[in-house]
Order: C-alpha cells, then sequence, then structure tokens
DNA sequence: AATCTAAACTAACGGTTGTTAGTTTAGATT
DNA sequence: AATCTAAACTAACAACCGTTAGTTTAGATT
C-alpha cells in the first residue's frame, strides 16, 4: 500500500505546521498547499482533519506509556528511574519535536480519543510521581513537597520540544545526562 | 468612562475562553455568549479580536520586562537574584494564569506587536542568561552549561500557569520559596 | 418633559472553513 | 490493447468567520 507512505507525509507535514500555528490556525488548505497539492485531494489518504491530530498525539501518549512501563518493570533505584525518564523524554522528542508540540498545545482539540488521552496522561502522572514518593520513603530524594518536584521536572521535560530544534549541535545522550544533574542536583554548587 | 470597565470584563473572559481552547479556536461568539451579549456588542467596547489577544499579551509582558529591570539594578548576590526572578512569575502568574496561557501559547498570533513582543522576551532571556553567567563567575552556581539552566528554570516557570490554580491552597510565598530549593538545590539529597 | 448617551440589538457583508461528489490522469497489471 | 487503480483534479456545499451599519432601549442629564 502506497497509500500509507503519502498518509505519512501529509501527517509529517501537517505536525510541521501544527507546530508553527497551532491546530486550529492551519487550514486543509494550508496543508494542501505545503505538499503542492489540492485540498480535495487530501481526502484520498486522511480521514479528516481531527484524524491528523488524533494520529500525532495518540501514538506519541503511547509511546510515553510503553516507556513508563519499562521503567516500573526494571528494578533500578529511585534516581535511576528519573534519570531513565529524562532519556526517554529526550529521546522522543529528538525524534518528533513537532509532534510533541501537538502533543502539548492541542491535545484539547482531541474529540473521541480526548478521554482516552487523558487517561493516559494521568496514569502517567501518577506512576512519575509514585516514583518520587517512592525514592522519599527510601531517602534517596529530600523530603520535600513531590508535587513540586513532579511539576517542575515535567515542566521542563514538555519543554524539551521547544529547545531541541535549535540545539541542533548537542548530542541526546549528552544533553540527557546534563539534564539529569541539573534537574536532580540543582545549580547550586 | 464606564467603557473601559466592560472592556476589562470582555477581556477578562476572552484571556478565560483562551486558556481553555486557544485563540483561534475561540470565536467572537463564543465570546458574546459567555457575555451574554450578541457578537456585534462587543465592537461597542473592543477594536477587533486581534485587539484583545494584543491586550492581554503585551502587558504581561511588560509586567516581566519591568520587574527584571529591578532586579538588574538590585544589589543581591546571583542566587537571590534567581530567587526574586522565581518568585517575579508566581506573583504575576498568580494574578492571571489565564493571560499567561496566552503569552505562553499564542504570542504567534499577534500581528503589528509581534516584532515588539519578540524584542522583549529576548532581552528577558538575555537577562536571565546573564545572571546565571554571573553566579558562575562569581563561583554561586555550578560549572555546567547555563544554557541548560535558563532552559529548565525558565521551562518551569512558563508551566506555572498550568499548576497553580490547581493548588488553590498553596499560599505563593511558600509556593516560591519551595520551588526556589527544587529548581536551585536540586531534589537529590 | 426633552435630550443625550452607553450599550445593547437585528441584519447582513464578503470571505473562509472542512468536506463531499464526481471526473481526469497516468502508470501498473492483466 | 484493455483494464484497473492510486492519486490527483474541479466544482460546489452548508456552515461559520470577523466585522460593519444602522436601529432600539433604557437610564442619566438637562
Amino acid at each position: 500500500m502506497k497509500k500509507e507512505n503519502r498518509k505519512e507525509e501529509i501527517i509529517l507535514t501537517a505536525t510541521k505546521l501544527f507546530k508553527k500555528k497551532g491546530y486550529s490556525a492551519v487550514t486543509m488548505r494550508d496543508l494542501a498547499k505545503e505538499m503542492g497539492i489540492k485540498a480535495a485531494s487530501l481526502y484520498n489518504h486522511i480521514k479528516s482533519k481531527q484524524d491528523i491530530l488524533t494520529n500525532i498525539i495518540i501514538s506519541l501518549a503511547e509511546e510515553f506509556t510503553s516507556e513508563m512501563n519499562d521503567i516500573l518493570n526494571s528494578d533500578l533505584n529511585s534516581i535511576d528511574k528519573l534519570n531513565k525518564i529524562i532519556a526517554v523524554h529526550v529521546k522522543i522528542t529528538s525524534n518528533n519535536p513537532n509532534g510533541m508540540a501537538s502533543l502539548n498545545n492541542d491535545w484539547m482539540h482531541l474529540e473521541e480519543k480526548l478521554d482516552y488521552y487523558l487517561t493516559l496522561r494521568t496514569k502517567y502522572e501518577d506512576d512519575f510521581r509514585e516514583i518520587i514518593k517512592q525514592g522519599i520513603s527510601s531517602n534517596e530524594i529530600i523530603d520535600s513537597n513531590p508535587e513540586i518536584m513532579l511539576f517542575s521536572m515535567l515542566s521542563t521535560l514538555r519543554s524539551l520540544y521547544l529547545w531541541i530544534p535549535k540545539k541542533e549541535d548537542i548530542n541526546p545522550t549528552e544533553l540527557a545526562n546534563n539534564l539529569g544533574l541539573v534537574l536532580i542536583n540543582g545549580v547550586k554548587k
């Protein structure tokens, strides 16, 4: 099926445009023009505009869920689990920074799949929080507000999509390491 | 002029809707319905949809600029300057979390004022970066990549708008203190 | 009582939206 | 050579968009 190739091209182009202007501001005519075809032709490959967004977001959300499950099933200590989470965010974001923009900013425009997305997201955050609490119990992490620590780390990781494309010179492994140091050890000497 | 009151009500309502769905997805009819009037009536008070967005974003951006200037003109050491920056973000975001959503997510839909906004933002980031570098020079901050430290702190601070409204029980001063600890000292024991 | 005015209203505009229906094109398969 | 099919096309749709023009309403000022 060549159709799948073309569909992926369309989704990739849409992802780029969604990053720049947001889902709602991108029209099917914008997308078609960027592809060099007419808007109606898009419908030979995709079901709807909605369908494109769903495709972008759900596949990423499921990737995060899968990686989190691997980490939970590992026997790493809490700090190393946090380092692993950081590495996962760097990896997934490096592979598709534009898609991460949609995940972060346009999830509310999902329709049928909105509830499913929210389920995955809540589960991910719960798992993340549990790792932090576990680290506090085992005396690896300071006994401070776990909610604030979760929020701070997750905010930074969710913003990677803005930052990674601007620093193509830095390599993902090195970035994950440096980021781990800053997030886990702080900036103070 | 009573007109100013009504205008502010409209902007406040628009800010709430923009937070929920983004600027492009909110129509003037949505906004009017939320106000309990007809779309055309909005134009007795505001110039255009664009004008509302500009109003929301530019006033916030100028507030940040002004606060940053105060910090630069202070004689605090670098770590205390960082703590001050954190407190400023918590304060401004607490006062207008919905507006911060527009600042973060809809700035690209500014038209005439886009260049001005970008000038303010770049200046703010440059000043922030310079404080970090100064802290490295004076041996207060670890000699790690300042770009990564800037990115990490700024990401967390820019995400406060998502978090503050969900935690109304926490007081702003306490939040700023805890956040300062986490961002500056890290989470590791 | 007559006048003014802020703020709502109705009606409509030209343009844009996502999408469908039906048609054409050109290369691959029989 | 005849047939099939993926993928483009043109044309059009009903709905919705931001905005303007002109009118009505009701309370305050003269």
